[in-house]
DNA sequence: CTGTTAGCGCGTTCAA
DNA sequence: TTGAACGCGCTAACAG
């Protein structure tokens, strides 16, 4: 590989020159320009990007904490990310959390000693707390699907009480009256949120929110199969249920055949994020639009403007969900 | 952040001692390591790793490039590299190639430019004498779901002709003598594989392979579905579809109800991948499973191998499919 | 076993 | 507009 000296020597200049041409921080001479330029070309010079950033304290790079890396879930949010900064030339570092305390700061900590220029953090089990102790420690990041109050102009969040909302008055508004809810863990903000949401709807239609009616999933499939059949079984008058996410769904519908109920006639079910594999389910799922794609945009867009100065479109930072309407939803 | 320097300072001893006992290759006495170690505690002492990549010109990371970054099939292959990387201390760069050769050219060049150690390269479009190439530039890295001869071993592979024949076998030993097929971009190497599988089976039974039969998709869900109505209509004896990914093969199903056909007693469905939404579909997709996870993990194997020295487990470079059987697949 | 001394390749003052 | 010189934080000979 040739460095940066090699190049200076061939084309008769300075080593800070060459920096200057490669830079472009500090005018340069079109001429010399050009002559660094062939000079460059005809050593087929690469820059040393590690060199750089010892240089520069600035590694260009950014690092990523999700739950986990499968799933369709981040999997659409990595690959939205990934494509803005690949565009700005940065690259991204990528660590999978599992939703573990331990391993989301070990994750963290990670990223942190690979010099990460910024992080996104797509995390659930550190506290409130550690989060804003990073950001007194100067940590520069943007939190996804998460609001923390002191961090609030940093958290790129979806609406996801109206989201709930959505789901279960959609719901009513087929005319169900007995809804099974299968939720996700509740001591996960999003999944307490969309709670409430449904919660709202049913107060809405006067109709008064029964513990015997909900269950508390994990998002995983097999906890959606748990949920309906648990549900089913004791409160066989249920018409239509409500989940959490799409995966539940999925696991409920499997639940639900096994009970003897045909799918969508005897049993409406709902959805929500969206995910890309809802509508490969028979019936299709209606479901709620989690826009991961725009908010992992966006969350890259907020870095590259706070931390890169790069000029970009105006900043949003809550998103809203979106009714998906397919086929698992029936009247009455 | 504090430097070596400083915990050489405080510890008392040389500069080149810290580095020492923080890279654990020359014998240092116990008692002045406890000295070093204690003096890292004091100062929160963290390395920095871009400093110790321009010293040692090796910057423990790996570069991964794969077509898609969202995708069951990435997520879980991207979900177990990371896994091994993480435990040993590595990291890893993804990049996505979206199947195009100059996407993928790209990307490679990008990941080099980054020092990362080696590469995990799941590239399609690229030709392989592009590769010979590359690893007569010394490059270093690993392909995976693709077999070039002279870089025989640093290929980690699926013998997909076997997983081909797999799936059309046990159709026929269901009975069935009318047989479509949906492939994949008949240019990328697995689909080829998959389907001359398929022949063989076939050819096996005593029944001559028809180009009547056969649909080339591209492996996403749209062109199953338009395999499948395009099959069904003008092969309307048809009783069985053999397709070369489970993307497709929901897409399959949901073109075959709207042919008016009831799944699975009028039409059976085989998959191939064995994706993690693969039994969310209704009938549940009979499949060849893809080890994928397996596959990821051991590409990261031959890496800490032959590039970090590492002693690990045998390492093996050809995997094979194996039949899954769920719902969707009915005697004639 | 430990300390000294060069770099690794580049960015960035400060003068000229 | 350009060049010389220093330093980023660390590793790796080489002596001792």
């Amino acid at each position: 590989m040739a460095t940066i000296y090699e190049v200076s020597k061939l084309a008769g200049v300075s080593l800070a020159t060459v920096s200057r041409v490669l830079n472009k921080n500090t005018p340069v001479k079109e001429e010399t320009r050009l002559k660094v330029l062939a000079a460059m070309e005809q050593l087929g010079y690469q820059p040393n990007s590690v060199a750089q950033s010892l240089a520069s304290n600035r590694s260009n790079s950014i690092g990523i904490v999700v739950p986990e890396l499968n799933g369709p879930f981040f999997g659409t949010l990595l690959s939205d990310i990934e494509n803005q900064f690949r565009q700005a030339g940065k690259h991204v570092i990528i660590a999978a959390g599992h939703s573990d305390e331990k391993l989301e700061q070990e994750s963290i900590s990670f990223l942190q000693s690979r010099n990460c220029d910024a992080l996104i953090l797509h995390v659930e089990a550190v506290s409130d707390d550690y989060l804003v102790e990073l950001m007194q420690k100067k940590v520069r990041f943007v939190l996804i699907n998460r609001f923390v109050a002191p961090l609030y102009d940093r958290c790129i969040t979806l609406n996801n009480q109206h989201g709930g909302y959505l789901a279960t008055r959609h719901i009513l508004e087929h005319g169900h009256t007995h809804i099974g809810y299968i939720s996700g863990p509740m001591w996960k903000h999003d999944a307490d949120q969309r709670y409430k949401g449904h919660v709202r709807a049913l107060t809405e239609f006067g109709i008064e929110p029964s513990e015997q009616l909900v269950y508390e999933g994990d998002y995983h499939e097999s906890s959606g199969a748990a949920g309906a059949q648990v549900l089913l079984q004791s409160n066989p008058s249920i018409t239509a249920l409500v989940c959490a996410n799409d995966e539940m769904a999925a696991g409920a519908m499997t639940a639900a055949r096994e009970a003897g109920r045909t799918l969508p006639d005897d049993l409406s079910i709902m959805g929500f994020d969206n995910v890309n594999f809802s509508h490969y389910t028979f019936p299709k799922l209606t479901t709620i639009d989690y826009p991961v794609g725009g908010m992992g945009e966006m969350a890259a867009q907020l870095i590259l403007k706070c931390v890169y100065q790069q000029s970009v479109d105006t900043i949003q930072t809550v998103f809203e969900p979106r009714l998906v309407e397919r086929d698992s939803i029936k009247n009455v």
